[in-house]
DNA sequence: CTTGCAAATGAAAATGATTTCCATTATCAT
DNA sequence: ATGATAATGGAAATCATTTTCATTTGCAAG
């Protein structure tokens, strides 16, 4: 889905759950849908600031919020402490390889480990809506 | 491992490291490895609270880092913006399946998976060290 | 068994991310 | 245009986690 879709589609949720558009709200989704980073929100506020400086931290967090409970965002938690944001990959699910020595985020598509989930989660009467696969390790120029 | 065996590892990495062996320490360890839940520090410090009622959070808290480091508990976030503690799986490791509707936590194992994934680490030049794998979804009670 | 010193404890304070509050402002259906 | 309702933003509150610091404890060397 491209940017402007994206911003069709929070336009539509906001419509079905009676919110209002307004100016700050279209602006930090658009800033966080060029984003191609798995950002944090404050790199997310800092670049927002740089045209609206007087926005609070406040809206930015209700923002992401809403995003993410649309489906337009993703929520991740790589243990540093902070909450990071991703948008949805244009070219289907993606699984995480982060190096534990330079924080380096990798990322990786199998489709045969997608299909082998569906089935676990199948066996155990599970129905999957979301799913995290994260590998931890050593990059190449950290591994010893 | 069983739980002399936790406590005897958990003694040799204090040794190593120059620490030192404490009530405190030995009793929070003790109480960690007998639980087989995803237990949060506000629920093991009730349980140690019961028998040491003066024992203060900081103290548990730096006994669950402790063990982390020294590899005999696994820290986890599945979202809900406490840290979980997790014994050592007696039958290697397991992955989690979590409804996104009643918190159920079920584990599963499989082999497969695991192997794909160290295939995709070794095409991308990465060490695995540790790795997550969580799916989220509603369970059989709860689906819709 | 004492002693000395480094490490551990626990209560409280500090930190830092996230969330809520509330007075004011903006949106939008009518 | 208006009125009801939602959104904003700055500040304050919350909550988990981490640090501080005065005191206590463990332990190795005497």
């Amino acid at each position: 889905m491209d940017i402007n879709g994206k911003m069709e589609a929070l336009k539509s949720y906001l419509e079905i759950k009676g919110l209002k558009s307004t100016a700050q709200r279209d602006y930090i989704a658009d800033t966080f849908f060029r984003t191609n980073t798995h950002i944090s929100l404050d790199e997310l506020l800092k670049k927002v600031k740089r045209k609206t400086p007087n926005i609070g931290y406040a809206t930015v967090y209700r923002t992401m919020k809403l995003l993410t409970d649309s489906g337009l965002a993703i929520a991740r938690q790589f243990g540093d402490g902070q909450t990071r944001y991703e948008n949805l990959p244009e070219d289907g699910h993606h699984d995480h390889m982060i190096c534990i020595k330079c924080s380096k985020i990798a990322e990786f598509q199998n489709q045969k480990i997608e299909q082998l989930q569906s089935e676990m989660a199948k066996k155990l009467g599970f129905t999957v809506v979301n799913h995290k696969l994260e590998l931890y390790g050593y990059c190449q120029a950290c591994a010893k």
